[in-house]
DNA sequence: CCTACCGATCGGTAGG
DNA sequence: CCTACCGATCGGTAGG
């Protein structure tokens, strides 16, 4: 799935309007227009609207698996790949927000590949989930329900790119305070 | 805003179709359809297709608000406060899965009562926000970043329908786990 | 609640 | 990359 140029810049230009308008409430018309060519002239480039999604989705959710595989190949201690894969599924968050929001938000409209995205995600959240059985056994940790906080955990990364206002904090600051946010909570680190 | 008794039914069939394909997704014939009647039915009940989804996004809104006030208006110590207001807002949440995920997901469609709509969120958060403040000023806490911790509070606390498996658990225990999660977090009650 | 219908817009194709 | 155009579907109205 290598992208050409050109459909690199539809990408890019798709994902700003997809981000604002929607999947669904975007037309062919209004992207070929952002690209001041005609909306028939996409079709040099695409095989239809719905291809750009693929794009969009598939090409995020393999940079989660290639994140996490990078942090199952290495020794580190249990507690620093839990730190590790916050800091690592953060960056490729914090790097690609509004791909995120749509890879979160627009997945159900894919239609013809929907069954292998699921289960591509489905894949994702079990080999977290394993990785997380892992530490919290290897730390004598307490781990309840490990789907529902695996789940907690995935979704609080892939949405925090909402909790501020972007360029208005270092990228440092936002990891840091995210991180120390899903491990300790509101009031986990109070004394 | 008093909803006559087949518009409530015409709202509660186009939630579960905007939850299903999204807002922009659903045509009036899709809703007509679920209803058993024509699409131009639903005129005699509705003003336009975007009215059911300002019934949606402003009636969930009035009541997150009804429930922050009850809580001000208390007299408790602040860390209960605190707690009460987690519980409340779940409680609006958890009964209202489908209605929370399209005020959260398709506000953006409102379109004549946006502005309307974003200013009223707006209030919310900085409601919320006054009222971590002052818990958190009581109890010696230190809140470095007021706004970015309640922007991670209400959407953590609004996305939480996402985290199980629908009547696979108690709402009860439910509750519990996600305010441990909220509070704290994945390692902060921890030994 | 229906039938009949409106203009606008949709994703996409043919052919150059 | 364009012009020209396709059938399908959109939200919504008129009139009963």
């Amino acid at each position: 799935m290598e992208l050409k140029e050109k459909q690199k810049k539809i990408l890019d230009v798709a994902v700003e309007l997809f981000k604002e308008k929607g999947y669904m409430g975007s037309s062919v018309r209004d992207l070929a227009t952002k690209l001041n060519i005609k909306a028939a002239s996409l079709y040099a480039h695409i095989r239809s609207k719905e291809e750009i999604l693929e794009w969009i989705c598939f090409g995020i959710a393999h940079e989660f698996f290639a994140q996490l595989q990078e942090i199952k190949n290495t020794n580190l201690p249990p507690k620093e790949k839990l730190n590790l894969f916050i800091d690592k599924h953060l960056s490729v968050v914090l790097n690609n927000r509004d791909v995120t929001h749509i890879y979160s938000n627009e997945w159900k409209h894919l239609d013809g590949r929907l069954p292998e995205f699921v289960e591509m995600r489905k894949n994702y959240q079990l080999e977290v989930e394993q990785l997380l059985l892992e530490i919290y056994k290897a730390e004598n940790w307490e781990l309840k329900s490990p789907t529902f906080t695996t789940r907690f955990i995935l979704h609080t990364l892939n949405n925090s790119y909402f909790w501020f206002k972007r360029n208005t904090e270092s990228s440092v600051d936002i990891k840091e305070e995210i991180r120390d946010k899903i491990l300790f909570g509101l009031l986990g680190n109070q004394k």
